[in-house]
DNA sequence: CGACTTTAGGTACTAAAAGTACCTTATTTG
DNA sequence: CAAATAAGGTACTTTTAGTACCTAAAGTCG
């Protein structure tokens, strides 16, 4: 027990305030996210790991589903769309990636966040992968690269059609348990569907 | 507080065993998820709506989530797929369907199950609606009439290019919080993508 | 009919955790 | 230095799932 929590190092007497008390909190409910997903991640945990105690998380965050949001985007890093120079492998590796991520511990937590959220969208709307604007822009960009060397159609680029493959791999994820999707998935998901669909495009009927 | 819960009417004595208290607690169940979705689903209201108590439930349900599913699954009626004669009227219909059930009380209860299961695959197995397979043979069925109409290509008996429409719109109901997709959303759904998808389809890419 | 077995009822408990109250003490600010 | 602000400490309330254990009916079988 002689094991201090991460206070200021070697501080005897002094207390951390403001913006240094609210990344050590932060910061152990990171490690306490990683370590034991969003389960693990108590209020009084995270208190006593970051040397401090409730009323000071609860002074920032309203609740714990809050704090433990706040955490899974510190784990979250933004990604640059791929660009092979062909539709098929872009697509792919879209896929793959989100496949790795949701197969993980991480993309376990994200589950649990989901979970707790319930249907609160306000809460969502802060889940990064859970942001419509964002997984479209991403998605229209290699699209729009796609229709530029005439690999798919101009009308492909509409959000509902241009996000199709990675809805479907979602779907997965939430119908499906845990377990990763095999890589056969993500290619039949491409090659049955996605690319059959912004291809060529017949016009739709009234 | 002369307000005798459900026994036996007019039981002095009597007591309830096996099957006839079974059903008594599924009832109670049933009755509390309708009026309170699963978060008023407690243990103790529903072992003192059934006029038991805690032991008799847990003798016949492992936890709180296995009695709220078994509750669930009583209040959901399986339902024929539709047969209008015409592809586009069909897909509607069943969209039409799945939106108002989930926009209803119950599509926010399912949702509470499916958050609390979180990703128990065997659990959520038993949810009508998640069931792969019943799912894709509905779509399956009326695919099939239009593809002997000539309104689909036979291509497209595949579950899963026959399910793409219902994941869509269920990844609205994920992704978004409860309310109701508007119609414009389902319209979309079917013009923009689903009914390019099935029409024509052009080879895929090895 | 009477002993035996099974199962329901009653009651009390534990355990976990979220969130709150309230006071003391350190730090900052003017 | 005084006043205001924010952190620390501690204890508490509340809620609910799940468990333990005993008593008393109900069904069963000799």
């Amino acid at each position: 027990m002689a094991d201090e929590p991460t206070k200021q190092p070697g501080a005897g007497q002094t207390r951390r305030r403001g913006a240094a008390l609210e990344e050590a909190i932060l910061r152990a409910a990171v490690d306490e996210l990683t370590e034991s997903g969003y389960a693990g991640l108590t209020m009084d945990r995270v208190a006593k790991r970051a040397g401090t105690n409730k009323n000071a998380i609860y002074r920032r965050w309203p609740n714990r589903l809050a704090l433990g949001i706040a955490a899974y985007r510190q784990l979250t890093t933004s990604v640059q769309p791929p660009d092979t120079g062909d539709l098929r492998d872009d697509v792919l590796e879209l896929l793959r990636r989100a496949n790795r991520h949701w197969s993980s511990p991480l993309g376990a937590t994200l589950r649990e966040l989901l979970s707790a959220a319930g249907g609160a969208s306000e809460l969502l709307a802060q889940l990064p992968e859970q942001s419509t604007d964002t997984v479209a822009a991403t998605w229209l960009t290699i699209l729009g690269r796609a229709v530029a060397r005439g690999e798919a159609s101009p009308e492909a680029l509409h959000p509902r059609v241009a996000t199709v493959a990675i809805v479907l791999l979602r779907n997965e994820f939430v119908v499906r348990g845990v377990p990763t999707a095999p890589d056969s998935v993500l290619v039949e998901i491409v090659d049955e569907v996605y690319l059959p669909l912004v291809r060529q495009r017949g016009a739709a009927a009234s």
